[in-house]
DNA sequence: ATAATTTTTGAATACGTATGAAATTAAGTT
DNA sequence: AACTTAATTTCATACGTATTCAAAAATTAT
């Protein structure tokens, strides 16, 4: 435990010029000439010198780390977001200082004050809401917030969000085309707006066409309770057609239709869902899904983020990417169907 | 862009105290009176006042941050094991600064020093070795370090990993057990300790049991490659087993056989692999498998490194936890087989 | 060659907190 | 009441860097 600590004064010392000029030669857009900048990357070569982040975050008031809130990473959604997210901030000269979140709403706020604790540059909420408190407080903080895969009523916070209405819109409609009409919905957690938009949108379309809804079941975003909610839904008077909320329940409901009550996919029953994980490529599953484009989720996340952080400016971006159907094998293909 | 910034000094002056009284109230194990403790809280929460972890940090040389390196989180061992990191370092006041390191060897060091630069605690490095160039570094930075999933010749690092050794060899007894004689391997990436160590265990199992392998192909660790892999182990004189590295090959392995292939698992062939993740138990793979006991493994990764933090001690400490198998579906059960 | 201008440099200061030493107050003893 | 001891508080300083301001050096213009 040698604890080296190697200073730009140490640095300066041995090149022979002062603290500042050190200082200088690491900040990008300051002044030095040739002949200084080589003494000192030479010191700073032999000493080993790289600048201290946390120093450099307390007099410029920059960290250059981003805050993400995450709930769970059980779906696989989140780790391919994460991954994602971090490699393109990493990009930029920024990190991700990660809080696990638990269900209980308490809990988020006080996950976000110890984020603000760390002088974040910027904050990252996936899969979480935020109390319109906590916001304000990153508000007058000045510490911009983006919302990912979720939205929220306050029209200060940014999000980016997949076009969840219209999904569950070419869902249905899709089900409909392929003939169904015994359509049932097993829906996420219902505190989830991404849950209630593709409700929305999916129930929508099925009025508009002027079929009703067969079965409603709550499987909460998780696995057990999805299999639970299909073995109700199944258990009597079963649909033909099942819009499962996520990719993840869909997994268990799948599985629970095969391997436990005995349904053949899509024979006996089609069934879609959103997100396309990478599990739904698999072949032990091949599950016809409503595709989030991940990759522009993260884009566009991290390009708002940055204008704020860069421009200074907090006024809120609120984006919906359009999500295409992937044609796979749980769901009857309609005849000349054009997505 | 309001910027607040309240500082110890300004509820000093509101509480009509020090700046250092108030920062003695935020710090455990300094002296207050209940008086001053009760002013002090009283302006700050009036204030809104929570002190700055980077300030702090500056000055106590703690940033009560853990730098994590990781490769890929597509494996979903790595998710799983990030999140109960993560949750585990919280409830101890640290939390996480996340490096994607690409695959490149050359690029990880950069990631280190990079993580070197927020005057991390401690690291962590999932799945990815350390040059000792960089362990050096970080050894005389006093920044502890543990590999977690992999070890490394380097008795100056920490590592914490399941026994893969005796994983392997308790998959070769396994399969020998349940009568089969043309044993196969698939690889995982030959750079990394684990992988190595499994096949290790496994081929000696085999060579005690006179044995001989017969067949062996590398899947580095890959889904893509993994298929690649078992198509052309299977092409001609296929195995009667096999023993794939991990379960995330596996999951790819057994889409290959059943799906591209037409073979019947585990009548034509039995299946064993490593990690037991959760999609090792979803029915549609239902996969046997040796299970790494994640969250040991997370505990005695941060029981080390949080030793070494308190402790001052950078005494090197090597775990290695022992791996059951867990009997599911894939693999021929032996008669009367105890584990 | 001198003046005017630009570029580079160093000294000093600020960021927000923790902490050792000194000063003050409170409590306990005789 | 006078003195000793303990507890609390404040002052001053340090952590490692960026940045302003004025001074110095280098460059260009006249």
């Amino acid at each position: 435990m040698s604890k080296d600590k190697v200073t730009s004064q140490q640095v300066a010392d041995l090149a022979g010029v002062s603290q500042s000029a050190v200082s200088r030669v690491y900040t990008s857009g300051a002044s030095a000439s040739k002949k200084t900048i080589d003494k000192v990357h030479k010191a700073a070569a032999e000493l080993n010198y790289r600048p201290n982040v946390l120093a450099r975050a307390m007099v410029s008031g920059k960290s250059r780390i981003i805050g993400l809130v995450v709930a769970y990473l059980e779906n696989q959604f989140y780790p391919t977001a994460i991954e994602k997210l971090s490699t393109q901030l990493q990009e930029k000269g920024y990190h991700v200082l990660i809080f696990m979140a638990s269900k209980t709403a308490g809990n988020i706020d006080s996950v976000v004050e110890e984020i603000l604790d760390y002088q974040v540059d910027g904050i990252i909420a996936a899969s979480v809401a935020l109390s319109s408190k906590l916001a304000d407080r990153c508000h007058s903080a000045g510490v911009p917030v983006v919302l990912f895969n979720r939205t929220q009523d306050d029209e200060a916070l940014s999000c980016v969000t997949s076009d969840n209405f219209n999904g569950g819109v070419k869902a249905a409609r899709f089900l409909l085309a392929g003939g169904h009409n015994k359509l049932g919905y097993i829906a996420g957690w219902e505190g989830a707006s991404t849950q209630r938009n593709r409700e929305f949108g999916f129930t929508a379309a099925l009025q508009q066409a002027g079929v009703k809804l067969h079965a409603r079941e709550v499987g909460d975003f998780s696995m057990e309770q999805a299999s639970a909610a299909t073995r109700r839904m199944f258990a009597d008077n079963p649909p033909d057609a099942v819009f499962v909320a996520n990719d993840h329940m869909a997994l268990a409901v799948m599985d629970t239709l095969r391997f436990e009550l005995g349904f053949n996919i899509p024979k006996d029953v089609s069934l879609i869902s959103y997100d396309d994980v990478p599990a739904a490529a698999w072949p032990a599953y091949n599950l016809t899904t409503v595709r989030q484009r991940v990759n522009q989720m993260v884009q566009e996340t991290v390009r708002i983020l940055m204008e704020q952080i860069e421009g200074n400016s907090l006024q809120s971006q609120r984006i919906s990417i359009g999500s295409p159907i992937i044609l796979r094998g749980t769901a009857r293909i309609p005849k000349g169907w054009q997505p």
